[in-house]
RNA sequence: GGAGAGGUUCCCGAGCGGUCAAAGGGAACAGACUGUAAAUCUGUCGUCAGUCGACUUCGGAGGUUCGAAUCCUCCCCUCUCCA
């Protein structure tokens, strides 16, 4: 492959290569001279689950791998102590070090869903940061100004806006630009928000006279909801966990507007096929019927072709044909007679019993297909019967 | 250090002595409809009990009052201006 097409490739699902000419630079000088760039990726080891927006950086990476570059992973378990500033969470609680050790095996089993291990490198930034003195760390600040920081939007609005804003939070940037010139990062992949660390990372290598990294900026994934970034805090993300029907569900629970967006960045389909999809769009065609494809190509990207069909056949099953799915959580019956709403909060679909009565008022569950009327129904199971609470969740109600 | 503003239920945000479990919006959940866990419309949305009612909640601890999210005192936290 040369230069040119790699660049294409790269630039594919990329919102700005910063710049793009020093991208080429290093390209060309790494082919010349076989020594493989190193592609950097932060994260904070905050332990919750990777999802389809973590990812889009990830597969941008699992790219550079494929081309022989080194992929670099930054546990940043000195920067999750301060929380980065682009959410909205100041302070979290400090982690311990086995709780910083499990969430990072965690994370990296999630992240080699998509990576080579063979040309991943994972480094903590507790390899580097406790050898810093107060001098270093004055030093370090003393290359950067207020204003430069004010310039940035995350800063300025929060200040803006009155709110809260810690001396330590300003760090955040400075400590991760720090990490590229820790391990001399050639390209730092990242989301669109974090150009300004990003490219706090290039002001400091050149301080340090290191040639400056590269920031291939990746767009930001809408969540399932179609409004808000993907993200834990607004329980809107698709995690390379969920299960097989999970994913497709979710998949399918997006707003018909978002098909375009996730077909190029959940599902990273080539431009023809996204041409396809605008063209079948455009000619009418049920979005409905591209959002299933969408759906399974999502999940077979994860868990397989097989995998997927099973979804695929289940979600149709349940949701169009509206029969019971083939697996359900059971729960066991001792009395003769028992109220529904206690079976609801005993099997723990529902949390509380208040809640158990307001889905039984409000019509959403059913037995055997017959809705349960009040909420101090009673009933009783001869042998077997199925609940249906609410839209998607089941229970095999068993008579021992 | 001085002077002001503020901390409300998952989130935002009203309330400023009783009619407040607390407006409105968002999220969430359910129903109808449907082409899907889309969209739209409707309902629900502290806990327990049952449809009377009881209990817990409005930064924390006390106090005033028949009665407080609303008033007072002290404390904690945030913001603004001045130094």
């Amino acid at each position: 492959m040369d230069i040119s097409q790699e660049l294409k490739m790269i630039q594919t699902a990329v919102e700005e290569i910063v710049p793009l000419e020093g991208l080429v630079t290093k390209l060309e000088r790494s082919k010349k001279t076989g020594v493989p760039l190193r592609i950097k990726y932060g994260i904070d080891p905050t332990g919750s689950d990777v999802h389809l927006g973590h990812l889009v950086p990830i597969r941008k990476m699992r790219q550079f791998q494929d081309m022989g570059h080194i992929g670099v992973i930054i546990i940043g378990d000195f920067t999750a102590r301060i929380g980065d500033p682009t959410g909205r969470d100041a302070s979290r609680p400090p982690l311990t070090p086995e709780q910083i050790k499990s969430n990072s095996e965690k994370y990296m089993e999630q992240l080699y869903t998509v990576l080579d291990p063979n040309r991943t490198e994972v480094r903590y930034q507790s390899e580097w940061f406790p050898k810093l003195g107060l001098n270093d760390i004055l030093q370090l600040l003393g290359k950067f100004t207020l204003a430069q920081f004010m310039a940035h939007d995350t800063f300025r609005s929060r200040y803006e806006k009155g709110q809260s804003l810690g001396m330590h939070e300003l760090m955040y940037p400075v400590l991760q630009a720090y990490d590229s010139v820790a391990i001399q990062s050639d390209v730092e992949l990242g989301a669109t928000e974090q150009k300004f660390n990003i490219l706090c990372g290039r002001d400091l290598q050149r301080h340090y006279g290191q040639e400056e990294q590269v920031a291939v900026l990746t767009p930001i994934l809408t969540g399932t909801d179609g409004v808000n970034k993907m993200g834990k805090s607004m329980n809107n993300y698709i995690a390379v966990f969920d299960p097989p029907a999970e994913k497709y569900g979710k998949v399918m629970s997006i707003p018909d507007s978002l098909l375009i967006n996730y077909y190029e960045y959940a599902a990273y389909a080539d431009a023809a096929a996204i041409e396809k999809v605008k063209a079948d769009l455009a000619a009418g065609v049920n979005p409905m019927l591209l959002k299933k494809q969408l759906a399974h190509s999502v999940v077979s990207l994860y868990h397989g072709e097989e995998d997927a069909q099973i979804a695929a056949d289940g979600f149709a099953k349940q949701f169009s044909q509206r029969e019971l799915p083939d697996e359900m959580p059971e729960f066991k019956v001792a009395e003769d007679s028992i109220r529904v709403c206690n079976i609801l909060v005993d099997s723990g679909v529902c949390s509380t019993m208040g809640e158990a009565k307001r889905l039984i008022s409000g019509g959403g569950v059913s037995v055997d297909g017959e809705r349960i009327g009040s909420w101090d129904a009673e009933i009783s199971v001869a042998q077997e019967a199925v609940l249906k609470a609410g839209k998607r969740r089941y229970l095999r109600l068993i008579r021992e």
